[in-house]
DNA sequence: GATAAAGTTAGGTGGTATCTAAATTTAAAC
DNA sequence: GTTTAAATTTAGATACCACCTAACTTTATC
């Protein structure tokens, strides 16, 4: 459904603005992302296509009810992923923020697994809150 | 420098045809893989390009000695992702391997980790051997 | 040697991610 | 209020990747 760059850039947007609740503009978000503004556009419009964002040219974006479930899928992945890399094999906090970037294409199915095979844990290493778990 | 499908096709040819020594040529390679021959043969020719096979048009291909260690690498990081999938979190052989698969991006360094803290498991879930790891 | 199977090559399609250049809108300064 | 600077958007181009079909070539078998 969402290619690995839509969702790194969903990810990216949830966490900033709808957990921090900081509004991310294009140019912040392209800076960000390493991007050109342009570029970081045409991934939003992208998003928007596929009912993740309301997207208003010139005022932002906001999340749709899918997208906000969909980001915060993706958070926890990471998080919980993250979580494996520190408490178990023994990664320090910023190497296992960034390994777990690389792990996103986990399915959602295995994630469970490892969320339960770690006791369910509440937050990442940097004390985050880590979502619901499905299978709970 | 491996796009994911060449990382899929080398670690494929590595197991059948260096570690069980069993030809296999680009009919049968499309079947696996699921594309049709022409496709087969076209990511041959990019894996030749890059230097890790030797592709004679008509005579099959062989490992250089960087494909070599390239091959041997990605079916240890399998191998040890299946160990973790299974013998961690209790998953089944058969969705170990599938799920490892889709992990393949874990760098190496992760992957090192990770058979460090297994303690460097010799066997994967169906008791083929899992080779050296760079940290010991 | 004829033929079937395997393999190859050329050329085309569709998708993704990126860019530049040029327009537009917004917001802030005067 | 106008001007101006910054942010943003759009259009159009490029490059790469993975796949395909169609047509050709080689190899091996009878």
């Amino acid at each position: 459904m969402l290619t690995e760059t839509e969702a790194r850039y969903l990810l990216f947007l949830y966490r900033r603005q709808e957990e921090e609740g900081r509004e991310v503009g294009t140019v912040a978000l392209a800076r960000e992302m390493g991007v050109r503004p342009a570029t970081a556009a045409q991934t939003l419009r992208k998003l928007a296509a596929k009912g993740l964002l309301r997207y208003r040219p010139y005022r932002g974006v906001e999340f749709t009810p899918r997208g906000r479930r969909e980001g915060r899928e993706l958070l926890r992945k990471h998080r919980i992923l993250e979580f494996l890399l520190w408490g178990v094999l023994g990664c320090d906090p910023r190497t296992a923020c960034r390994e777990a970037s690389s792990l996103l294409s986990a399915s959602t199915s295995l994630v469970d697994s490892l969320c339960r095979a770690l006791g369910h844990p509440s937050t990442c290493p940097c004390g985050k809150p880590i979502g619901r778990c499905g299978g709970r």
